[in-house]
RNA sequence: GGCGCGGUACCCAAGUGGUAAGGGAGAGGUCUGCAAAACCUUUAUACGUGGGUUCGAUUCCCACCCGCGCCUCCA
């Protein structure tokens, strides 16, 4: 197997990926803020860093995956004051919504996933490590980390401060800064506000102050990757490593990895253009678990993903032609025996998927591979080339595609059940499909044609269709 | 203005210095009682525009145009 390469952020270029301890990824996740449903956008990075964690550990590499859950910041404190609730109680809803959101979309669950709240302790012992070498100043009983003291800072994403520190758009004063780059460690509370009473004073954490405190405490003072939207590579991350390296005199992270952002018919999604779709939003309109996921995972990870209404209707044919070709694999009845060519065509697929998510996780390029061979196999079947034997191995093929995409079992229905949503459709027992294809097959015997097409109408207005078999068999399954 | 991503067929989207993967959609055909599924054929004389380098560029360089994002709310 060939090498992974990742493009970094960091140096703008494609690195070969290996882990600083042999073996082991220790990789961070930047979760969500638990103010509200997350969106799909935000799903489009978490599936992107589950189709990442999938892919390492396909390789044999043992993860080290921490994801945060930002559950306290200014959002959260306004709307729970609003509600006049805590920010606990305010929360809570969020944060199991979404870990039912990422189990519909088959995102497996990180090493560590971890709530900011939980870890106040460990924000102030590093903002104090931070004050002790002099990185910091207190104003008004909040203290700012002070850019200037970081020479490095603005290596990640490359900004230029010059202009910022000048800058008409930031109101210096407001923030009762000494520079407008300088950044909130920890912030006073306000009259009403929740707060921690801490060796530091009383208040709550900066946002960056966070990721950094968590990151370091399970996964060490340098980690492997570090991955989240593109948004998040300035000021955040860069605010990260400031804090981070800062405090520790070592590397923070060795490759970062950002994810483009998702885009609604061209525009930038936002609540005002009426274009902002959370996951549940889309399983209300009638799309499947399995095609937003398969979706959002199909364009490379670099790039704007164009979501529109064609889009996810493409997804849904893809995923459904893949499906149809593991169906007919496991159901179809093969002579026996082997083909060698199909079995060297199958290992020809998974060499060329691996490469493909090799290079930057082109999951495109993985994806070309995979239905190269179902065309193939396909096609080998339809000239009766295809044995018994190479079904295997073309399976065993489709599930290492699958331990990546988590595309191909038929779980829609249950991942809909895990967000509270009932399968649509109408309620037709499977006993119920079986005596209706039965009659059906009678009729077609007695070469009742009308009969015939008429059950097979009622079950597709009932969301079941059916396929007749080449052995005289027939299959059905759910719209 | 600075930084970044992109502009490939009807749509989504790979890719390479030597004349374009894959998926979806459409059309025609094979199979089928008819469908469905599957298969075959078909839809880009050149890949935003204009220059340049080169025997040759979509692929390198320059300029320009357009889209999107970030520049302390943001995945």
């Amino acid at each position: 197997m060939g090498e992974i390469l990742l493009e970094n952020t960091l140096t703008n270029r494609k690195e070969a990926f290996v882990p600083l301890r042999p073996g082991e990824v220790r990789m961070y996740t930047c979760g969500p803020t638990v103010y509200d449903y997350a969106h799909i956008g935000n799903y489009r990075t978490f599936v992107f860093q589950d189709i990442l964690r999938r892919f390492l550990r396909s390789r044999g590499l043992r993860m080290n995956h921490v994801m945060n859950l930002t559950d306290v910041d200014d959002r959260i404190i306004q709307n729970a004051a609003e509600k006049g609730i805590s920010i606990f109680d305010y929360t809570a809803q969020y944060i199991q919504a979404f870990k039912e959101d990422m189990k519909a979309l088959s995102c497996e669950t990180p090493e560590h996933v971890v709530r900011a709240t939980d870890h106040i302790a460990d924000m102030v012992s590093l903002i104090q490590k931070l004050e002790a070498k002099g990185l910091t100043y207190r104003s008004d009983g909040s203290i700012y980390y002070r850019i200037a003291k970081f020479p490095a800072y603005g290596k990640l994403s490359k900004v230029d401060l010059s202009g910022i520190k000048a800058g008409a758009r930031v109101e210096t004063d407001r923030y009762e800064k000494d520079d407008a780059r300088d950044f909130a460690l920890w912030k006073a509370p306000k009259p009403g506000e929740h707060f921690w009473e801490t060796e530091i004073g009383p208040g709550r954490p900066g946002w960056h102050i966070e990721c950094s405190a968590m990151a370091m405490k399970y996964l060490g003072d340098t980690l492997d990757i570090h991955t989240g939207g593109i948004d998040l590579a300035f000021p955040h991350h860069e605010n990260e490593i400031a804090q981070s390296e800062a405090a520790t005199g070592h590397p923070f992270v060795k490759y970062w990895l950002h994810a483009e952002h998702l885009i609604i018919d061209g525009e930038k999604m936002s609540k005002s253009l009426g274009n902002f779709y959370t996951l549940r939003d889309l399983f209300k309109k009638g799309h499947k678990p399995s095609t937003v996921r398969y979706l959002l995972a199909s364009v490379p990870y670099r790039r704007q993903l164009n979501f529109t209404a064609d889009s996810i209707q493409q997804a849904a044919s893809s995923v459904e032609r893949l499906r149809n070709f593991v169906v007919r694999l496991k159901e179809a009845k093969f002579p026996a025996g082997s083909n060698a060519a199909m079995e060297q065509r199958a290992r020809k697929a998974i060499a060329d998927f691996e490469a493909g998510l090799s290079d930057d996780l082109n999951t495109a390029l993985a994806l070309a591979a995979i239905f190269d061979l179902v065309r193939d196999v396909n096609t080998a079947i339809d000239r009766g080339e295809f044995r018994q034997q190479d079904a295997l191995h073309v399976l065993s093929a489709m599930k290492k595609f699958d331990q990546i995409f988590a595309v191909l079992e038929d779980n829609d229905d249950t991942n809909l059940q895990s967000v509270g949503f009932t399968p649509s459709g109408p309620e037709i027992s499977p006993e119920e499909i079986e005596a209706l294809i039965a009659e059906r097959q009678k009729a077609r015997e007695h070469r009742n044609f009308k009969r015939a097409d008429e059950i097979r109408q009622e079950l597709a207005e009932r969301g079941i269709l059916l396929e007749d078999t080449r052995d005289g068999g027939v299959r059905w399954k759910k719209k």
